[in-house]
DNA sequence: GCTAAATTTCGATTATCATCGAAATATGAA
DNA sequence: TTCATATTTCGATGATAATCGAAATTTAGC
């Protein structure tokens, strides 16, 4: 959770259980614990509560520990191949990360369907809105609710933002309803399937360049 | 135990062990997990293990917390006046620290011996450079090494910056050589003594105000 | 080679922590 | 109001860690 915090971002509760693999009462536990600790700070927003590091120093911190710490040693060619395929293409809560979703994200941004709006958001331009309208998502009508739109998520992996927020979801969602992308077993990875390769080429001009054999 | 060793000292287990109030068998279980975790190196010199820090970024790493985490609360006289000393003047690893390493720091600031090269760096000015020519330490020959030269190091008692790396480090040692500064008994704390007193006042224009009595 | 000192390893006990189901609380929406 | 969502609190259980006695290991000095 803290290296997820450690791009600047402010993320609430649930996100944060969900990226560590732990149910919402434990990562309560742990959030309150590093509030506490003067680790992390809270800011209550509605029924969301956004958690992010107190300060400078707490980042500084957590870079000083990572220097000290000898690297963590891939121990199996198995997990080593699983680390690839996660890299490669991944979930991130509920959309997409790792190469692929940032390959997207900056294709989309290529083509002019969205732009940076923020240093922590992206927004849809109207070439955006009528390029989603004919894959059959209408995000005129699609209400926003308490979620932001298109969150500048940064990526581990790949050091560079991908899409999140209710865009990237609703996208996410599509790509899986259409089986360009499916789940692997038991990983947060992803496999983008051969309709997808396609799909992604013809309509979002991206070429797929591994794909991850089931 | 880090807490002793932040002084820069090297010690046997035993003496750690002492310490913490633990016995040697607990302070050994701990020790090795130190060392495992890169915070600690040991130096065997025959049935004595010398237990010292791994690294200046350890050290480092500590202040950091102390930094970050909220004020422990003081339960006796003694623990206050202790606490006090420590305040004042104390070692960091290998280079001076608190009130007496921040008003050092700042009268070098003041007097254009060093200036701020970037926010986790000092440089020596050409005019430092002279002043320690004549003070008997000429830092042209001195070789870098791997470390860094000048590390604005984070003080946790004062929140401002004191001089680490290789400046600091021969500096303090340079101080200690000189009798300007003597350890106090058991504690992290140094006291300056009354040659360190108008050395001080000649050498780097800087009142010290309380000397710490033995 | 023997003995004493410093330290570690092993093993068992106790204390503490992590975790999650169930229930409570808080907020926004219908 | 009622329902849904986000989050926390409580409580029980299983896992992990701390601790130290006993014994093993290492080495200095005799």
């Amino acid at each position: 959770m803290l290296d997820t915090l450690l791009g600047g971002q402010s993320l609430p509760a649930g996100e944060l259980a969900y990226i560590a693999g732990v149910t919402p009462q434990t990562a309560s536990s742990h959030l309150s614990k590093l509030i506490d600790a003067n680790v992390l700070l809270v800011e209550t927003n509605g029924r969301h509560r956004y958690y992010r590091l107190a300060s400078p120093e707490v980042a500084q911190l957590m870079e000083l520990i990572a220097a000290v710490t000898p690297p963590v040693r891939v121990r199996s060619l198995r997990e080593s191949e699983q680390m690839k395929k996660v890299r490669h293409a991944r979930t991130c809560y509920d959309h997409l990360a790792g190469r692929l979703g940032v390959d997207l994200t900056k294709s989309m941004l290529d083509n002019g369907l969205i732009e940076v709006e923020s240093p922590t958001d992206f927004s849809l331009t109207s070439q955006g809105h009528d390029h989603f309208r004919q894959f059959g998502i209408d995000f005129s009508v699609i209400k926003l609710g308490r979620r932001v739109f298109a969150r500048r998520c940064l990526d581990w992996s790949e050091r560079y933002h991908h899409v999140g927020g209710l865009l990237g979801a609703t996208l996410t969602s599509a790509l899986f309803e259409r089986r360009w992308i499916e789940r692997v077993e038991g990983l947060r990875a992803v496999k983008v399937t051969d309709v997808g390769r396609s799909g992604f080429r013809e309509f979002f001009g991206l070429d797929v360049k591994e794909i991850i054999k089931a």
